[in-house]
DNA sequence: CTAGTTGCAAATCATTTGCACTTGC
DNA sequence: GCAAGTGCAAATGATTTGCAACTAG
């Protein structure tokens, strides 16, 4: 058994092609972020017979299983990233789109003082920066 | 001449009655974040006979003019407020919605230095964090 | 076998746009 | 008066859904 059809299987999810596939097209991608167009171009790419509404159910389905995070950038799509790394925030090119990684654990600790000055309890906290990249700019 | 078409002339837009109305209705709302749909619902309730539209119209103008400031929340369409005040960041109730807006120079510096590292030259930028609020906890 | 899944196309939702008709200045 | 602004409806782009055919267990 494939190590993506394991991961469907500790998922709670029947192990069916279009899963298999998604699944793995999100593991090996080398932008961290697709969007669901972005994971069917990829499987026309790979020439199979999914459709786009599939492709939607399947994010969906791996989003409430905990496999992958759905993040809303700026620019009207969603995009969909593989839920097995740390925390982290994004840094987004408004022009190209490139998104960038980073986490700085001062930024964590004074969100932390500051959500226990207003006595909250954080379920979770997002921070995302616009700008243009050093390509674009 | 109202403050509202002060404003309006002030952020350099003809006086006309959709901009009048929209910018009273974000102004007067209780609620600190509309969607533009939320918008129309008062104007209909007003009896104002201006169209859904003419709201993102004038909603997009206000963005650029500086007057309010868009929001892309989680659940697919944006939110606008009003941006009288200096930049700040959101703390959001997960169960009774509550917003309280803060803003730690702390942070904001640490974000600038971030993005200078990764050669970004920043637009925007914006912190959510999601958590129980001191009276739903 | 049969409940869950998929493909496809039509439907929906938020938002944008083309165009003929107003309106502000 | 005329450019700018508006109403309306049709167009768009992203995402969802109904349904008959298909497949994993």
């Amino acid at each position: 058994m494939t190590s993506e059809s394991q991961e469907l299987k500790d998922a709670g999810l029947k192990i069916t092609l279009p899963r298999v596939k998604i699944l793995q097209i999100l593991e090996s991608s080398p932008a961290h972020h697709l969007s669901a167009e972005d994971v069917y171009k990829q499987l026309l790419k790979n020439e199979e017979e999914i459709g786009i509404g599939t492709v939607y159910r399947v994010l969906t389905q791996f989003e409430d299983a905990g496999l992958v995070k759905r993040h809303h950038f700026e620019g009207g799509h969603s995009v969909f990233e593989i839920a097995k790394t740390d925390h982290h925030d994004h840094m987004v090119c408004v022009k190209c789109g490139r998104v960038e990684e980073f986490a700085d654990e001062g930024i964590e600790r004074r969100q932390q003082e500051i959500a226990d000055s207003f006595g909250f309890q954080l379920t979770d906290h997002n921070l995302n920066m616009y700008g243009l990249c050093p390509r674009c700019r």
